[in-house]
Order: C-alpha cells, then sequence, then structure tokens
DNA sequence: GATGAATGAGCGTTCATTCAT
DNA sequence: TATGAATGAACGCTCATTCAT
C-alpha cells in the first residue's frame, strides 16, 4: 500500500529538479539579470511562494543550478576503451556535439563561469570540476605521451590547461559564432594531431 | 587665452568618460547584475540625476561602456614593423600582459560577449570587433604562409579562429585561474611554433 | 458554515473597492494631477507595493476610478412608474440632489470627462454612458410628446442634448457657484414645463 | 536711435505672450497633468532656465495662461447695437462660432475652471469673470422683458444662470461631442425664443 | 538675459521574501 | 505543502528649480 508519505520524497525531488531546469533554461535565455523566481515558479506551474519551500532564497536555486549544470558537462566520466589518442579525440568530439545540440548549457556555464568569480559557493563547484577535468586531461595526454602517440616534449599540463580554456572560448562563441567555432575545433584536433 | 567656452566641452566630456569609468568598473567587481546607477553617480560625486544628464537611460550608459571596453581591447592596431611571427608573437604578448595588468577588462568584455547575445546594439559592436581582429589574424598568418614561416598546409582562417576563441577563453579564465591561461597561451605560442 | 475560501474573494473586491475610493476622494480633491499611488495606498492602510496586488498599473486604478464613477451617475436606470413628465422631473430632481450630496462625484465626473479627450479606454467608457443616456432621455421626452404633454414640435433629441449639456455645465459649477447652479435648474425645468 | 534698453520690454512682453501661448496649446492637447515647462521653452526655443526668467515659477506661468485664456473668452464685451434678443443671439452665435472655430480654448477653460477649485488665484480670475458675464446677460434680459421681448414671468437671473451653466457644458463637449452640442445650443435658443 | 549643469524630492514600478491561512 | 496577500527596499527615471558662468 502507497501512502502518502512514501510518494512525498520522490515528488519532492521532481520539483526540485523541474525547478532548476526552468531556472536553467530562464539563464539559459536572459542571463542571470533576468532570472526571476516569480517567473520560475509559474513555469513549473507553482506560486513562487511554494518555490521558497525548495529553494528557501534565490540564491540556493542558482546554487543548484550551477550544480546541475557542471554536472551535465561530464568531463570526468569512466574512460571507456581506446588509445589515449582515440579518448582525447573522443572527448572533444563529445564535447562539441554537446555544444551544438543543446548550446544553451554552455551559455549558462559560462554565465555560472563569470558569476563563481564573485560567489564563493558556485566557485567550489567550478574549481572542483575543472580540477578534475585537467586531470583526466593530463593523464590521457600523459599516457600518449609514454606510448609514443604524442612527441616526448608536449608539454601535457600546458596542454590540457589549453584545452581547457579553448573549449570555454568556445563555449562563449558557439551561439553566436558557430562557425568560428567549428573552425577552431578542426584547428585544436590538428593541433593535437588527432584531427 | 582659455575662455570658459573652451573648456565646457572638455569638461562634459570628462564626465562622460569619468562616469562610464565607474560603470566599468561597477560591471567588473558585481557584474551588469550589479549595475546600479545611483552607485555609478556618486562614485563619480554627482546625482543620479545628473548621471542622466550624460547618458538619457541605463541602456546608453552600458553601451557607452561596451564601446569603450572593446575600443581599450586594441587587436587591429596598425601594425608595427616585423616578420609575420613576431607580429603575432607581439599580439599574443600584448594581450597576456594586458591581461595580468588589468584583468578586469578581460571580465567586462565577457560580460559584454556574454550579453551582446540578448543586446542588438551591443551584438554589433562585438560583431564588427571580433570581424576585424580575425581578418588581421588571418593576414599575419596568410602572409607568415607566403614567407614560409609557416607550413603551407596551416589554415590561415581556422588558426585566427582558434587563437580569437582561445583568447576568449583566456579572459573567462584570467582572474580565477590565472596560472592555466599561462600555461594555455605558452601551449598556443608552441602550436604557433612562435613560443 | 462559512470557510476561509469563502471569504477570500469578498476581502479581495472589498479592497479594490477601498482602493477604488480612496483614489476617487484623491482626485476629486486633488485631480489627475496631484493622485499618487503611494498617497491612496497610505490612505487604506496598505504598501504601495500592495495596491499593485490588485491594480498592475496606476492606469488600471484610473479607469477602475472612471468606471467606478460613470456608474455611481445612474442615468439609464429602470423607469419607475410615472408619466413622461414625472419620470424626467424625477431624474432631474435626482440628479440635483446627488450634486448636492457628493458633489464630488461630478467633480471627478468632469475630470474624466476631460481626460476622455486623451484616453481611449475612458472615452469608451464615457461614449457608451453618454449614449445610453441620450437615448433615454429621447425616449422619455417622444413619449411625452406623444400624450401631449410636450408640443409637437419640440426636438425630442435636441432638448436631449441641451440636458445633457447642461447637467455637465452644472457639474463644473456645483462646487464653485452651487447658487448658479440652483438658479440653472430652476430655469431649466421652467423650459421643459415640469417645474 | 534705439537703444538696446528700448527694446528690451517689447521683446520681454513678447517672449512672455509666447510662452504664455506655448503653455497654452500644451494644455489644450495635454491637460494640466502633461504640462511640462522645459517642453514650453523648447517650443519658444530657449532653455527651460530661461523660462524662468519670465516666469519665476510654473504657478505663475500657469496663473498667465488662466488670465490669458479667460481674456480670450470675451463675454463682457461693450454692447454693439441692437434690440436685446438681437444682442443675446449674436452673444451666444459668437460663443458658438468661437467653439467651432479654436475648441482648444473652451478645452482650456474646463481645465481651468477644475483647477480653480483647487487654487485661489485662479479662482479670482474665474470669479471675476463669471461675474460679469452673468450681470451682462441678466442686464441684456431684463431689458428685454421691460420691452415686452420676453414675458414678465421669465427669471433674469435664472435664464442667465442657465445660459452661463449650458455653455459650460458646451465647453466640455464641444470637442468629443461637436453635434450634441449643436443641438444642445439650438434648443437653448428656441427656449430663449431667438432661434 | 541666457544657458548647461546640477540637484532634491519624488514618481510608478519591481521583486525576493515573509506570513497567516 | 501550498498560496494569496503583503511588504521593505530598492530601482531607473522625471522634473521644477537653482546657480555659476
Amino acid at each position: 500500500m502507497i501512502t502518502s508519505k512514501d510518494e512525498i520524497t520522490p515528488r519532492r525531488a521532481d520539483r526540485r529538479e523541474s525547478l532548476i531546469l526552468a531556472a536553467f533554461h530562464s539563464i539559459a535565455e536572459q542571463g542571470f539579470e533576468g532570472l526571476r523566481v516569480r517567473e520560475v515558479a509559474a513555469q513549473v506551474g507553482i506560486n513562487s511562494a511554494t518555490l521558497h519551500h525548495y529553494f528557501p532564497t534565490k540564491e540556493a536555486l542558482i546554487q543548484a543550478v550551477a550544480a546541475y549544470a557542471i554536472q551535465r558537462l561530464v568531463v570526468t566520466e569512466s574512460p571507456p576503451e581506446g588509445t589515449p589518442r582515440e579518448l582525447l579525440r573522443a572527448h572533444l568530439t563529445r564535447l562539441y556535439q554537446q555544444m551544438q545540440q543543446e548550446p544553451a548549457l554552455f551559455v549558462v556555464l559560462t554565465e555560472i563561469r563569470l558569476r563563481s568569480q564573485r560567489n564563493s559557493a558556485i566557485q567550489q563547484f567550478v574549481q572542483q570540476q575543472q580540477a578534475g577535468w585537467h586531470e583526466r586531461l593530463t593523464s590521457i595526454l600523459q599516457a600518449g605521451i609514454q606510448q609514443g602517440q604524442w612527441p616526448a616534449d608536449l608539454h601535457a599540463e600546458d596542454a590540457a590547461s589549453a584545452i581547457i580554456t579553448f573549449i570555454e572560448g568556445a563555449s562563449l562563441g558557439i551561439l553566436s559564432h558557430p562557425r568560428r567555432v567549428a573552425q577552431s575545433i578542426a584547428q585544436l584536433e590538428r593541433w593535437l594531431t588527432i584531427g
């Protein structure tokens, strides 16, 4: 027998997620500047006072969106089978595909990156993600160097940093300059001799 | 002999500039989200009503800041003497120095880039600047290819795009991840064989 | 049994009405020129932000006041028993009594008449009311002519127009020239041979 | 020889008049609500600060407009030749013609009438004008009664009041309901047996 | 007399948040 | 949990008026 109590928790989680998604899309379309608690609540079909039962403050909602967006960008997933070159290629390809399929995610991520400079809670998310991402890229590159797929004088760490910097630049350009981003990715792959 | 009339125009221009600068720093520190006309006016020591004497609306002030910031980032300057490699190297070095000396400019530029996706007036500024920048990079690279400084199979346009994408990523990281940006730049210069 | 739900709507309606009344009196005393939403809200004992809970804009409040004032001036009521002469007499008497009892209503109505020249929403209210009023007056007069209470050569329409014009002039004078209005009404009734 | 001093006074008077006219038209189009000192000044081609050399306050300008408008409506002019009936007929005809030729004057006069209820300075102008007007109408009517042009039981004073009330109602309707005003005037003239 | 610059006071409106129900 | 009502604080902006030049 299902009591109402059994349902409350999943319902609560569902609604939290709906609110995060609604906020996410608001930010994608109007930036943090245009984010309105009332609007987010309305999109989910609830009163804005009710939203505060799920997120005590607007800031809490924003943090949840930040966590959600960052987790959406899977850059430290468990590596599938493949040589380092294949892994790196797959990594970039996957990111670029995601950029094309849901540019909104990358717009939001850039908003978050900018906001992280003034918001320590968000900064932590970002730092963590970037650290893991950098580590993973470095380990792929180092493995490749050891296997002779890249020259021994390639700086694995620097190249990892460059890839991240690059992807962040692409995130910023994907919506307004998609062609430039495509060219950039192609060039990056050539430099990494995985093109 | 200096009459009062001679001074009136410069004074007005001065105050306009002061307001733009104050707004610029507000945006650098708090983003567009945190930009308040009262605060900007106070920073300059005037009443907010007086600010509207110089900028009819907040939006006009924002556009002036955008124009100012974009013009500060000189990426299409008349080329100094040098070979294409030297030119490109100087270009990147100069940008990186500017990033270190005034990271605020790059933070604001990123804010502007983001806002340009929702503001057509700003979008025009950005488009124009990016077009000029891309053109200049391409011409440097093509000249270098012709002179044999870069392999003939280097895609000048793609590389130019990659450099821009890259610098935009660096702009986003310069404040919170300066080390990563430094490594990235070093790697980019190696890829461009100008390191 | 009265549930809270039963009460919510009347409460909301009550407050709306209170606000309309407060705005009405503000207009009566200070004209549209002197109407301040903060003041209206304060008169009702609420924050001005709360007023916007009931009326999204000042203009919406003004329209509600216009509708209220026009509806207060009942000039197209279902006719009570009586001959056309009696009806017309009762009509004028009633209007004059209302002028004396609540001159504020007529002041506000004049403000509305003036504003209707620049405000199409209000213009509609006014046009509708005047059309209905004119029609009713005309039908009373025509009935009277048919019954021989007025000479056959009386222009029912013209007389109806004259009565309306007359009442509007009286509305304008009732506060500052009550004696003149009294004399005017007396004279009008004599001309209509109902005095 | 004409010195600049000789010219200053007439120039000053001219400019004052221009400003009054500009304010008059502003009020006619937008009411007192929409009257802006800056706009009036701009219409005359001067700075709003300069306007304050001619009228110390907005209120002073408004009073000047009130005086101007009231003086424009000549209702106490020295009587031309004619019988009382002819005089009264000419009086009404002239007013109606003026209404058709420059309805703006009557709109402004109604604004002034309304404002006079809250502004003692304007109230004086209005009272004075109305007193003179009423006196003149009464004397015409009384003369006519004495000469047998109107029945002896016509109340001269009441009829004078009625005419004034009537014209004020017509002023309010001339712009939005010209047909109704025309019918009203025709009816009034019939009642006065001057039609 | 004329003006550009400046301002204080105030305006209508917004919005995240609180609270009684 | 859900909400309508309420609010304080603030926002961008307006405007008559003042003042130094």
